[in-house]
Parts: structure tokens; sequence; C-alpha cells
DNA sequence: GGACCAAATGAAATCAATTTCAGACAAGTC
DNA sequence: GACTTGTCTGAAATTGATTTCATTTGGTCC
């Protein structure tokens, strides 16, 4: 009557299976690890007495001896991101496929954390790390490295191999291109990247140039770079905007959360989208979609990084190099919220 | 110049550390899991030949012999989840505080990667699992339990202790009682909980039973228990029940992001809420006062939920018992996107 | 001054797997 | 028949920390 609260005996370890198959703990590992060197016979013999005691190898055992940990972490300046949260989810299911455990850490955009989380992740034994985003802390991947341990940065494409991203800055210069086309003088730039995360500003300075190019320039009271990454964020950003004396035909949002709050806000002061205001996205999110109009954004397709993404980090795990990368490619999709410039 | 990519010398082991400060390895282990053991003196040197090497303690190698990895699995149904989400990143915060690590696994509201990811994670030996929402496969839990893993239920508050989370039932009841005693007296429920998910669809027995308090009954038409979760699935929700020839005047939603959906929809077709169409969303997200009208909401804390959440995982992850827990209150919160039934 | 105690430390065992190395055996070659 | 080759397996070493147990030291008490 003493093990009423169910099956209470210990874990069994790879000796006991030896045991029960007549094998010793070597080839209780090499049938888990290197079939193919065993024996149909034994190798039977064993994966049937480690059925029977319900044997699962301490992968802290196995780590520790054969420096490998199946642990894979990924690092992500926030999870409030959807986009990041979706990618996190897709990249952990692959890793699944594959044996990986995934460890997460979010920074919430402060590079101290970033920094405490790549130390954690190194103690832990991780097998590589990813590193989504723009470093917060120009040492944290440095730091990865002179711990040995092998990185990959992700979602933004930088010139710091091994990268798997897109080139934001390009596909920004690109929706601009787009709106001059139709017409459009003056432009509003909503991307609240504080200082902190992207200090060189490089989507304003993509935005500014291709602006240039056709003579014109973005004022400093156009540029709304802080504040949040929110619907609300996007509302109150009109808002400011028209505070400030502001009168844009279109707005550029560096993402369709953002996006999706300026045509409301628009829409409630009675602003028809596009007619009277365009307004471009970044992400094409669900989000995008489900608004009257659907927003033109910039699809960043998350199946082919996710896949890359994974692809690169297997490698990097099992200490093989990654080739010579290029950027991803994005997408412009127009969609009903930019149009001609009112006037034309 | 063979140098040249930097510092490649090995990582230092505690034994590096013991012959540098002139002490044996127990001594090393002991600065840094029970300094009140040491003499100052030997406490400072140990600390000051741990900083020269740049050591640290291998996490795997502590693990194995300690049995206790500072490692917290935490597994959600989805990450396309903000609820979710943000969680995940504060549980993850908090615990980074205490030294813990977070591994994460999503299901995808997929039972076999449910179970797989318990395994999974009692085979990474973390110290604790945390599993948010409904069970979907009914074994997983007592997987966990069998494998000697101490588990936490958070966010759905069920009788199956140790269990953290609100009475979703409850709350739901509560706002049916608020929008009867507004006058309604057709009702439709938007909550895609396929059978897979909530067997026993406690949601829609919740509501239908505070309706039969009032002599109300909720016709199977009147339900939209298939979809996803987004906005653009509370728009198709409303389409769906005006084909089906539904038209309540109250929708109460299974979250923020279908109530969203539901309103921009019915303001698409000329209803005006909360004129024509009562909406009550689930959640209190960010979302629910970025819209016009605001969303008549449930609140369901997130700090409150968090916190608790991480205080129980130290205890489980320490061997320590979870007191006796209730469940969390959820406040209704009053907004614009619900009013008198039309004609009162 | 001897007994006793607490604090501080080290030597060696331990955690549970994998890996190395060597050996047994069978089959094929000349 | 000796030799090579390849396949399969086991004994023992190994991974890097923690923990146990024993010892030393210095102080206090009677």
């Amino acid at each position: 009557m003493d093990n009423f609260t169910g099956d209470v005996r210990p874990p069994a370890k790879s000796g006991d299976v030896a045991r029960l198959a007549g094998v010793s703990p070597a080839t209780v590992s090499r049938a888990f690890n290197a079939p193919h060197l065993l024996d149909q016979q034994t190798l039977a013999r064993v994966r049937d007495a480690a059925a029977r005691l319900e044997y699962r190898p301490q992968g802290v055992a196995r780590s520790l001896r054969s420096r490998r940990s199946l642990l894979i972490g990924v690092l992500i300046p926030s999870l409030r991101n959807t986009y990041f949260a979706q990618t996190v989810e897709r990249v952990q299911a692959l890793l699944a496929e594959r044996g990986y455990t995934v460890l997460i850490a979010s920074s919430r955009y402060d590079p101290a954390a970033e920094m405490a989380a790549v130390k954690a992740m190194a103690a832990q034994g991780v097998d590589a790390l990813l590193l989504v985003g723009r470093p917060l802390d120009a040492m944290s991947r440095p730091t990865a490295t002179r711990l040995g341990l092998p990185s990959l940065r992700a979602w933004a494409w930088l010139d710091e191999p091994p990268c798997i991203g897109f080139d934001h800055d390009a596909a920004l210069r690109v929706v601009t291109q787009y709106l001059l086309s139709l017409g459009h003088r003056h432009f509003a730039l909503v991307a609240p990247f504080r200082a902190l995360h992207d200090p060189l500003r490089s989507r304003l300075t993509a935005v500014r140039e291709a602006l240039a190019e056709a003579g014109l320039a973005l004022p400093p009271a156009a540029v709304i770079d802080d504040g949040g990454f929110g619907l609300a964020d996007g509302r109150q950003a009109l808002r400011v905007l028209h505070a400030r004396g502001q009168t844009p035909t279109a707005v550029i949002c560096s993402n369709d959360l953002l996006a999706a709050g300026v045509v409301l806000q628009a829409q409630a002061q009675g602003l028809a989208v596009p007619k009277d205001l365009s307004v471009s996205g970044y992400n094409d999110l669900d989000i995008a979609t489900a608004l009257d109009p659907a927003l033109t954004t910039v699809a960043t397709p998350m199946t082919d990084h996710a896949t890359r993404v994974v692809a690169a980090l297997l490698d990097l795990a099992q200490g093989r190099d990654v080739g010579t990368l290029t950027p991803l490619p994005t997408r412009l999709v127009v969609r009903g919220s930019t149009g001609p410039a009112p006037g034309r």
C-alpha cells in the first residue's frame, strides 16, 4: 500500500538497460547514438530493454561527456512583436523535429539583459545561439564568440556573418520610391527606434536618401522616432504629427500595427485612406489584410526566414561552416492603403 | 601571429581557478555556491582568480552532480497569442533575475507536440515545468509527474493542483449577466476552441447556463466555435453569423482580437457599436483601448499572473511545496463597445 | 592542560552518460 | 593456412563540477 502515489521507482540508467539486455553500457549508448554500428539482434534487445524500463538518457550527462547539449539559445528583443514571436514558434518547431530544445530569452530592448542572457546561455552549454535583430550591446556577439559559442544573427541583414536577414533599408527605399511614383511630396516616417536600439538610425537614413534623390527633405518634425510599436502608438503618432503642424500625404511606418493605428486614427479624423492619406506598413502580418482598406506593406516572408535560420543553426550547432549568405528578398505588397497623392 | 582570431585559450575549469588561488576545487565550488562557508580571505582569493581566468562554471557539469539544472520549461499552446507571448516574456525576465534560464516549446495546439515537449524537457533535466492553458493531451501532466518533474498549470484555473489561473467560465458568466442586464436578448458567442483544445467546451456551457437562468437559449447557429483567433477571424465570424440568419445584439468573444474584428466588421456593414451591436472581448490587451469605441472586456491581470506563477515555479524547482491556491481574480472592464440593447 | 566544538578546507567519490581503445570473431584473399 | 579486413562489442577512461567525509586549526570551557 505504500506505492499509492504511483510508479515511483527511480528512473532507469543506461547501466540498468545494459544489464537487462545483457550488454555493456557502451552498447546502450550506441543503440541511441549510432545504431548502424550495432548488430540488428543486439539493437533490438537493447531497444526492447530500454522500452521496458522506460529508459530516457539523461541529457545532462550526455551533454557533459559529448560536449553537445542539443540546446539552442534564442535571444530576441521582444516577444510583444508578433513577427518575432511567430518566428520563435516556427524555429522552435523545426528544431524540435531535429531533436533540439530551445532556450529563450527576451532582452526587452535592454542591453544589459541581452548580455546577461548571452552569458547564461553559454553557461547552460547551448550548441548555438540565435540573435534576432540588431545588437543592443555591441559586445554581446563578440562575447558569445569568445565563450566559444557559435552564433547566428537573424532578421536584420548586417554585414557581420553568419547572418540571415532582410535588408530593411533597401525595402524602405523601395517603399519610398513607390510612394514618390504616386506623386507624394509630403512624407512622414513612424519608426520608433530609440537611439539605444538603432544607433545608426539606418531606416531614417534610407528614407531620407530616397527622398533626397527626388529633391525632397524629411524635416525632423515629420519623424516619429519614439514611443511603442502598437496600434495605440500608431494613432498617437498621427496625432503628434498633426499637432506639429505636419500634414503629410504619405506616412511610412516601420510595422503593420503602427500603420493600422495611423489608418484608424486618420479615419477617425475624417481623413479618407488612401484618398487623403496613404499609409504603408511593414511585415505583412495578419492585420494587414484585416483592415479596410488593406495595408500596403513589405512582406518579409517568415517561412523562408525561419527555414533558413534553422538550417544555419543546425550547421553551427554541429560545427559545420555556414556558407556565404545573401540578404533574403522582401516584397512590396501594394494594397488599398496607398494611392495617388491628393490632387493628382 | 597565430592568435589572430582573438583569445582562443580554452575556458578555465574549476581546477584551474583552484590552482591559481592555491586552494582545492571544492573550495572553488563553495565560493560560488556557499560563500558563507569560506573565510573572507579565501573567498577573495578565489573570486580574484576566477575573475582573472574569466571562469564560468559549466552548467552541465553542475547539473549532473547537483541534480539541479537551473532550467525551467515553459510549454504554451501558441506564441501567436499575444497574452501568452507577453506572459512568457515576463516569466522569463523574472526567472532570469533568480538565475534560471527558460526552455520554451509551443505545442501549436497539437497534443503530440505537447507530449513530445514534456519528454524533451524532462530529458533536458528542467527543475520544473510550466504548462500554460488547458491540457491538450490528457497524459502530458501525468507523464511529467511520472518522470519526476514538478509541474505547474497556469492561465486556466483547473482543479488539478498546483495551478495558478483565472476562472474563465466564471468571468464569462459575469460578462453574460452584464449584457443581460443591459436588456440584450439575442446573443452570439465567438469562441473558436475546437474540440481538440477544449473538450468540455466549458466556455460555451458557462454562457449557456447564464443565459438559461434568464430563460434564454443559445442556438448552435449563434455559436462560432471554429476558425482562428485573429482580427480577420473576428470579421469573418460576424459575416458567418449574418449568413446564418443570426442578428444578435450582443456578441461575446473569447479574446480581444476577435472582438476587435467583430467591431470593425460591424462598422464596415454600417452597424453602430454599441448602438446596434454590443461586443465584448477578453484579456484587456492593448488593442482593447486602441479602437473606437474601446472594448468592454475582461481584464486578466498579467503582472499578477506572471508574478505568482514565478513564485510557485521557484518553489517547485527548489523542492518546496506550493501552498493551497485559489483562482486569480478577473475584472469586467466596461468600455464603449457595449451598451443598452437596441430599443430600450 | 585536556576535552570539546565550530569553522575552514582538502581528498576522493560521485553524478550518468559517451568515447577511446583494444580485442574477439567471421569472412575473404592469396 | 596465414593474413588481412571489417564488424561488433566491452572495459575503462573521461567529462567538470558538487558533495561527502575526514582532517586541521584555533578557541573556549572547566
